[in-house]
DNA sequence: CGAATCTTTGACAAGCATCAAGGGGTGTGG
DNA sequence: CCACACCCCTTGATGCTTGTCAAAGATTCG
């Protein structure tokens, strides 16, 4: 878990000198009510921890993580949002988190300081709903077996992406392992336990097929 | 750790449905502006899942939990409250979490409609506040080893509590180790091990003296 | 087609949960 | 004031779960 990890990380801070100097990502569509819409590559850094918070974002398309980065290499994802999601909200000036695009994705950034005053209204609603979120990936990560966790990150994954039986992942084992607390053996060792009892198929690596809702809800406890 | 959670969670339930059929509480000093100061006594329920979230809560003293009970008796902890602290605050209608004294304790109570359209800034900035709180709680509990959570569960207490080298626990190993995901057991021996390695003296079972912050810090990884 | 990356699987070891028993402190009743 | 009971905590023995190490299979991309 280590090596790999470890190689992940050293390749993103590598990446992350020559983004960090300015705001990063091509500007798309600049809409000075609105925000800036900004376009990132699969794997590009969009903010990180330590970076200014001056920006927070909504994603329009693709997957985003919040991730933090430990003195050992490993890597704790904190939160995948998809289209419509908030991310980067915080109380400091600082970011206390990175942010990465999963896959290829556009976001808007909306200046902080701007909304602040006008908009408080609306930024306690997001920042509830962030509130909320984390304390559901509390709850996720304190259960104890590894087949609770992924029985639980597919049927929120399922139920965020209005998938109706068939879920695309867009994430990586690694990126499953970092957010649940495991290891990837273990997150792939579970997947291919639900498979052989029949409660999920997997046509490929990044769709999961849930054949069975029930038994995953008793599964996720 | 079944049994004892469970002993624990069917002695609330029972009492739940006593002081759910009002505003559980005494009124000690109501304040029209400022809200209702209230008084709970050692293990009372303060709010329960499903309730109205028509109230949020400020502690004034004493210490209070957030937790979820889990259809198999198990208990999860979301966060201990001090004075100062605010909790209760949700997005719904309903409260999605229980709170309740760890220790004898005094709260305030705000009404949410009251305070939602007056003081929505000072609202945004608590609710951040509690968001940073939960992830902070997601990447303590996303930790790989017992070790690297009970030491990081100390020094998140000991600076929570401002305390100079000795820590006042008020909790329950039980509650230790519901809040990190752990056993009692697990909690336990892991205290015993830094005690036996001198990074702590535990003078008496709720006071603990931190006598080594560094390797402490070390081993919270 | 080949290289790199991601995923799966196996063998083994370590860490934690479980089961069980005993110790220590506190409160209550004799 | 002492004795007992209750609760919480600690410690030990054991087994399961998961992490670690290793290798091979699958997938993607050049």
């Amino acid at each position: 878990m280590k090596t790999q990890t470890a190689a992940n990380s050293s390749r993103i801070l590598v990446e992350r000198a020559i983004l960090a100097k300015a705001f990063a990502g091509r500007v798309v569509a600049p809409q000075p009510q609105m925000g800036s819409a900004l376009h990132f590559a699969q794997e590009r850094e969009i903010f990180a921890e330590g970076m200014s918070a001056e920006y927070f974002y909504k994603v329009v398309s693709g997957v985003v993580r919040i991730c933090k980065f430990l003195v050992d290499g490993r890597r704790q994802i904190e939160a995948f949002h998809i289209a419509d999601d908030i991310f980067g909200l915080e109380p400091g000036v600082e970011h206390r988190l990175s942010a990465e695009a999963v896959s290829d994705c556009t976001v808007i950034a909306y200046r902080k300081n701007n909304a602040d005053r006008t908009h408080s209204q609306d930024l306690l609603a997001l920042a509830l709903q962030s509130m909320v979120r984390a304390q559901d990936h509390s709850l996720l990560l304190g259960r104890r077996g590894a087949m609770e966790k992924v029985a639980g990150f597919l049927l929120n994954w399922v139920k965020k992406t209005h998938g109706h039986g068939t879920v695309s992942l867009a994430m990586t084992r690694q990126d499953i392992a970092d957010y649940l607390g495991l290891t990837i053996e273990t997150v792939s060792r579970t997947l291919s336990q639900l498979e052989r009892d029949k409660v999920i198929d997997l046509p490929s690596t990044r769709q999961i097929r849930l054949r069975n809702l029930d038994i995953l809800e008793d599964l996720a406890a």
